[in-house]
DNA sequence: GTCTATGCAAAGTTTTTGCACCTGG
DNA sequence: CCAGGTGCAAAAACTTTGCATAGAC
């Protein structure tokens, strides 16, 4: 996604283009997924002086206007991604903390599921999954 | 689940039996599921002057010994439940936040894949699942 | 009596808000 | 210009911690 995305759809929604919001989506961007603090320190690589208020500001500017997502990996903050980013199921060993990319289409079966017999539209990377990886299971 | 194990449970661990911990666990029995704050208000019902500090203390410790879970099923505060509560999933709707309940056996298809495929043992109704309920989709 | 658990208050974290000034259009 | 956006600082919300005392055993 480039940046004339991002003006045209800042436009689109009636919010000003700013030399702070390119920089929190540059960050978000490069760094395929991060926090607010991981944004924050990245985006004032560019813009020293941008501020954590700016980011929370932006990046909740850039999830309504579509170009930002975000998804709950543990018990901490959000991360927050692009919306084009490639999408996988995150599964979190609850022991050792480490985090199993897998392919969204794993959880097909679920979400067919749920979309028959309850309406139900999953976003189905949105919360991590939580279990034991196979080393801390002994 | 009684308040005899509740006792046998804190003794085998080495902790001591008291009022607090019957109140939080009394109140999380009640409740079915709730915050920090919602079993401190029931809780306090029994005991006016029981602490917030007490409750996050306990809730540890009742996780620990086993006898109480947590889940999360929004961005804010985790919820907890007793450990032998019935399990389900939790579809949260991302717009009117709604919260269904389903089996959790209609995960059963993902859970046994990730457990073949990964050898992860999958908590599925650690997290919640979050998508847009039928009434929301229009 | 000993040592853990509690209440209280204070500190630490994270997120939000108010406001004067700056800046995009 | 002028409305919206930003930095800064303060406040709010949430969670943890230190310590003196109460209470379990």
């Amino acid at each position: 996604m480039s940046l004339d995305v991002l003006e045209d759809r800042l436009r689109e929604h009636g919010y000003r283009v700013t030399t702070q919001r390119r920089a929190v989506f540059d960050a978000v961007s490069a760094l395929g997924h991060g926090t607010h603090e991981e944004i924050l320190r990245h985006a004032q690589t560019v813009d020293a002086s941008l501020n954590l208020s700016t980011v929370y500001r932006n990046l909740e500017v850039l999830e309504e206007i579509g170009l930002v997502r975000h998804a709950h990996l543990g018990h901490g903050s959000p991360t927050y991604h692009l919306a084009d980013h490639h999408r996988h199921l995150h599964l979190v060993c609850s022991k050792c903390k480490e985090v199993l990319e897998v392919s969204v289409d794993t959880a097909n079966p679920l979400v067919e599921e749920l979309k028959t017999s309850h309406g139900f539209a999953v976003d189905i990377d949105h919360f991590a999954i939580q279990g034991l990886c196979s080393k801390c299971q002994s």
